[in-house]
DNA sequence: CGAATAACCATACGAACATATGGCTTCCTC
DNA sequence: GAGGAAGCCATATGTTCGTATGGTTATTCG
């Protein structure tokens, strides 16, 4: 039921996810959906966390074999941040999903903490990830790694908007990715301009 | 209407905003709502419209203080930018509404390019100002003006959704506009390493 | 003047939706 | 094997909303 609903969200917006049209696309009856899910708030509060802990999950994934590969950090962050990034169709869906309970969020409690919630792991995780580049090298000592984490974790969603207006199969919108990509790099270089203690030979 | 139209979505969301609400709260009936806009969508997009015109409006009014103080280009950018940000009142109501409509964005296309020509219109003003200042020597000449505008406006919106989970009235939240605005300060500086040949003595 | 145009209103209509109700099967458990 | 919980369904109910309809008053202009 939940992946009904996430479907119908991504593909036609928060409005198309009735009980009805969710029972529907879930091969359900209504009192069947109804049976699991008290109200429709907490149906569309299920479903919605449900992608957010698939995000991270994916990301934390990511992660993991960036360091069984023994990369250095900075390259682990290359790797991961486009991971949200609406650059194929899976993740455009989940960038209208993102988008749409953003919204709802200006007036749903429930919803905001969601968001918050997922926003604070996503900055942790790279404070942590510059925290680690210190004791490596990677990272000069006198870097706050709170703000860079904001920095970053605030240019990743501000080009995942840019990216979402211009697919990624058109000319221009290869060479938006491109230039994303290359934003990307260039910051990661100011943040981590050193190289791994532990690579060297 | 587009007054009250605004100041219901601001206050309870997109869903507050109906014919019944906005023609109460403009002290009108329902019907001459109607006298003036075809329909609902007519109405809604008529009130973004509004806002966005009237935001680029004051951005562009204060370029144009900082151009007759004599300012320096990233003067000028340091004090435009934090413009869009939800840091009073005003400008979270604004804030609720630009979010409400970029969830709209996704599903209703007249909608979505509202909201891709205010983007266009605040990138170009960046990258606009990043040439001038190649010109008056703040910009370095290899700089790609395009990709700057790109990371500095998607630097501002992702920066903005973080103001606006905090609000700047309290002590963490005070703490975060100091951070945002020492974020985008370090980065005018990069992108704007030079003084202004016109300002020598 | 007089007619047309615009401003404005009250109310009716019909569709869409979330939720409530009551009932039917299946499967475990005591 | 009786009883009850869990899974599942069809349909009723009441609300909300956008829009349509028909009308009244004011203003403009030939």
């Amino acid at each position: 039921m939940a992946a009904a609903t996430h479907k119908l969200i991504a593909h036609a917006g928060l409005d198309a996810a009735t009980m009805a049209a969710v029972a529907r696309e879930a091969g359900f009856s209504v009192g069947t959906v109804q049976h699991y899910f008290a109200s429709k708030d907490e149906l569309l509060l299920f479903a919605y966390k449900r992608m957010t802990d698939h995000q991270l999950a994916r990301v934390a994934r990511m992660v993991a074999e960036g360091e069984s590969e023994q990369l250095p950090i900075r390259a682990i962050l290359m790797r991961c941040m486009p991971e949200l990034w609406p650059l194929d169709e899976i993740r455009r869906g989940e960038y209208r999903v993102a988008k749409a309970f953003h919204a709802r969020a200006l007036d749903v409690p429930t919803v905001a903490e969601v968001a918050r919630e997922t926003a604070a792991v996503v900055r942790g995780q790279i404070a942590r990830a510059v925290e680690n580049g210190k004791e490596c090298g990677e990272v000069q000592p006198e870097t706050d790694a709170e703000r860079a984490a904001l920095e970053l974790s605030a240019l990743i969603a501000g080009l995942s908007d840019e990216l979402y207006r211009e697919p990624a199969d058109g000319r221009s919108g290869r060479a938006l990715v491109k230039a994303t990509n290359a934003i990307l790099e260039e910051r990661l270089g100011s943040y981590f301009p050193g190289d791994c203690r532990h690579h060297e030979r």
